[in-house]
DNA sequence: GTTAGTGCAAACCATTTGCAGAACG
DNA sequence: CGTTCTGCAAATGGTTTGCACTAAC
C-alpha cells in the first residue's frame, strides 16, 4: 500500500474525483512531511506528472482545503502553503537565516483556552507560525539589515 | 504639537530626512491606532498629500520598519501591513465575518518564554495574529464555503 | 552642493479566472 | 453520458525596481 493510497476513500467521501494530479499533490505534501507553498508543490510534483499545469495546483489546493484534507496557512513572508491535515505542531522561523523547526501545539492549549474564555472567540488551533531569532543568529546581532 | 511631531527626532536621530511624505505616513498610521497595508495607507495618506505615490509609500514603510519605527506584520489574508511600533498587542479576527479584536499581549509571555527555553530561540513577541470565529459566527455553523 | 528621497513607468511574480477539451464515475 | 477536472492563455493585483528629477540638510 503505497504511502497515499490513504486519500483516496478521503476524496471519495467527499464526492471528489481521484486524479492522478490530486494523487500527486497529496503524495507530494505527504513525502514532505511539513508545509509547501503552491510553487514548491507545482514543481516537485511536476517531476512525477509532467503535464501538471500552477492553476491546477491552486484549485486542487483550494478545495482540500475547504473540506480539511489540507490546512493552508501563510508564511511570515505572506506567501500561501499548505500541508497535510493532522499534524498538530507549530512552527519557529528565525528571521535572520530562516532556519526552522517545529513543536508540539500541546504546550498552547492553555493560553488558548484563555483566550478564548476571556474573547469569546474560537480559535483555530490548527497551526501557528512564530517569529524569532535561532540559537545561531541570536549571538551575532548583525543580522540587521539596516543600510 | 501635532499627534505626529514627536516622530521628527526619531527620524533625525536615524539620520533620515524629514519629508511631507514620511509625515503624511506616519500620521495616517498614528491617526489609524491599528495596522494597515500598505495600499490603505496610500490611500489615505493620498488625501492629505495628492502626489504620493505608491512606490513611496512600500519604500517608506520598509526603511522604517527596518529601524523600527514601525513594526511589518501579515494578515491573516497573507498580506502585508504595518503598525506604529510600541502598541504591545495581538490580533484575534474572525474568519467567517473579518472582525477584529486586540488583546494586551502580556497574557502570552509565559508561553512565550517556554518555548524559548525549550527551542533556544528568541521570539519576537512584538505581534502575533490569531485565526477563529468571532462569538457571532461561532453560532451559526453555516460560515463554511464548500460548494 | 551632496546625497537621500520621490515620482513615473515598467517589470515581477504569486495567484486567479474564462473557456474548451479530457477524464472520472 | 454527464459532470467534474484539467490545461492553456490571459488577466489581476500587490509589490519591487530603474532612472532621472526634486528637495532636505
Amino acid at each position: 500500500m503505497t504511502p497515499y493510497s490513504e486519500f483516496v476513500p478521503r476524496l471519495h467521501s467527499r464526492g471528489f474525483r481521484v486524479t492522478s494530479q490530486r494523487m500527486a499533490i497529496l503524495s507530494v505534501l505527504g513525502r514532505a512531511g511539513t508545509h509547501l507553498t503552491p510553487v514548491q508543490i507545482h514543481a516537485r510534483a511536476s517531476r512525477a506528472l509532467p503535464g501538471l499545469t500552477g492553476p491546477t495546483v491552486y484549485r486542487t489546493l483550494d478545495k482540500l482545503a475547504r473540506t480539511g484534507v489540507v490546512w493552508p496557512l501563510h508564511l511570515e513572508n505572506g506567501h500561501l502553503a499548505y500541508e497535510l491535515a493532522g499534524r498538530n505542531h507549530h512552527h519557529l522561523v528565525c528571521t535572520a537565516c530562516g532556519q526552522e523547526i517545529e513543536f508540539p501545539g500541546m504546550p498552547l492549549d492553555a493560553i488558548y483556552a484563555k483566550l478564548e474564555a476571556s474573547s469569546g472567540y474560537v480559535l483555530n488551533r490548527d497551526h501557528l507560525t512564530l517569529a524569532g531569532l535561532c540559537p545561531k543568529c541570536k549571538r551575532k546581532p548583525k543580522g540587521k539589515k539596516v543600510p
